[in-house]
DNA sequence: GCGGCCTTTTGATCCATGTCAAGACTCGTG
DNA sequence: CACGAGTCTTGACATGGATCAAAAGGCCGC
């Protein structure tokens, strides 16, 4: 089916730069694109827009126009009530893809904002579609990151629907952990990007009980923290706390 | 791009015919399929397949093999915790398609059990997925349905994460109302087919909560309730509940 | 039609988390 | 360097929903 083997080490050089520079490796990596394929996924994804902390990447309301891949920085989205409630639906890294809500209605459905300063790659989605018609194993892989971003809400139902407030911020800390390890970063020592309000709205809790759980892990000798500051020191500990329920 | 226009009225007879027989008026009837088409959809889901009450129609770990769409009927799906607790993801009636989950790690990640007796279309995913290819206006839609799914399932995060008891169950109630009405039935009056329990798991709250918010409700006029059956009088005070939390 | 099991209702009490409030800390800016 | 806004911590208290318990009602097989 792919024309990979025929690829010259200048190309994959080519094509692993179009990957990781774009931080689209989880859109076009595991697709096994040929040289052509590829030259049309460079076209697609060589769209890089910064975003500084604080601005808004989309807004709920406006029309899709694209999805959007981030390359560096941390990016929350959140649906906003119309008595100014906001619930945080996700927290978003490197890598990960963004908009797929959108695709339903043509129309986004939750705003996404820079937690700090962040480069997004900028996926046309009419584009993706076409292109994916084109490379069968690029919308094989389309299916499963819908279908992953599925299973992820499924956890965060599971812990929102059955977990009490200890399990909730464990279960939250052990999956930062995780997802900065990897990215290839320190799975034990980082930065929360968010404040406790931000957690809380995301955990179903208010801060001061987000404060309050940190400052006990904290006693109990389970993390240290300090502001934004946070580091494991024992991550089965955490993980006894959650349990029975993996996401 | 389709050939839609010269299609027979026979032809649309069938069309019609394979859609609604088979509940995938969801999957296909959108799609604006030419004759080929037709037939190729046609042999992917004439596959019926009967579950009777309690049945599974899959279980967590095993392989995906299919997709279903209910033809008639009514299925749970729950992802079971280590220690026998069960969380309910979902409530699925005619028209649905499940297993969409399973198409992330190639297997399912939770349990499908019917509330009464259910008819379900089995769709071959690969078939689906090599037919998609084929169809562009079919994989199109294909997305939408999965979007669709990300965005009922940040509706449940919103409702788990921010609404209480009343709220929720309000929420719950209507939704149910709404969609029993889309599909031709009453929208103020229908039997539950789940238990309190199994509410209450969905809605993250004690089977005892339902009871005595049920209750409630009718002391106040909202509903009559008795056993499974339930009766909506005054939708918009259950609405006015809801309040800003749209999902 | 009877007996047993499952489901539902309702009451009494408890507890986890929310709410309210005060003060401390942090960081960016003039 | 001081100020002020935003963020965080901690305490006291309130409360929604959980838990425990008992009894009533419905359903199914015999």
């Amino acid at each position: 089916m792919s024309a990979q083997s025929s690829l010259t080490p200048i190309d994959i050089a080519k094509l692993r730069n179009a990957c990781s520079t774009c931080s689209v490796r989880e859109l076009c990596l595991p697709a096994g694109l040929d040289l052509q394929e590829l030259a049309q996924v460079d076209k697609m994804v060589n769209r890089r827009r910064p975003v500084r902390r604080g601005d808004y990447l989309y807004r709920a309301g406006t029309e899709l126009q694209s999805l959007y891949a981030i390359r560096s920085g941390f990016i929350k989205s959140a649906v906003l009530h119309e008595d100014g409630r906001e619930q945080v639906a996700g927290f978003h890294m490197t890598g990960d893809l963004l908009g797929l809500d959108a695709i339903s209605a043509g129309r986004h459905l939750c705003d996404a904002v820079a937690l700090e300063d962040t480069e997004v790659c900028d996926i046309p989605f009419a584009l993706l579609e076409r292109l994916a018609r084109e490379i069968p194993s690029l919308q094989s892989h389309f299916n499963r990151i819908m279908s992953r971003e599925i299973v992820r809400d499924h956890g965060v139902m599971l812990l929102l629907g059955s977990m009490r407030a200890e399990e909730r911020l464990a279960a939250f800390l052990l999956n930062l952990s995780q997802r900065f390890a990897t990215r290839g970063y320190s799975s034990t020592e980082f930065n929360l990007r968010m404040t406790r309000e931000e957690i809380g709205s995301y955990l179903g809790l208010k801060l001061e009980t987000i404060s309050r759980v940190l400052s006990r892990f904290q006693q109990e000798g389970l993390i240290q923290v300090r502001n934004r500051y946070l580091k494991i020191n024992d991550a089965d500990a955490l993980r006894r706390l959650v349990g029975h329920c993996e996401s």
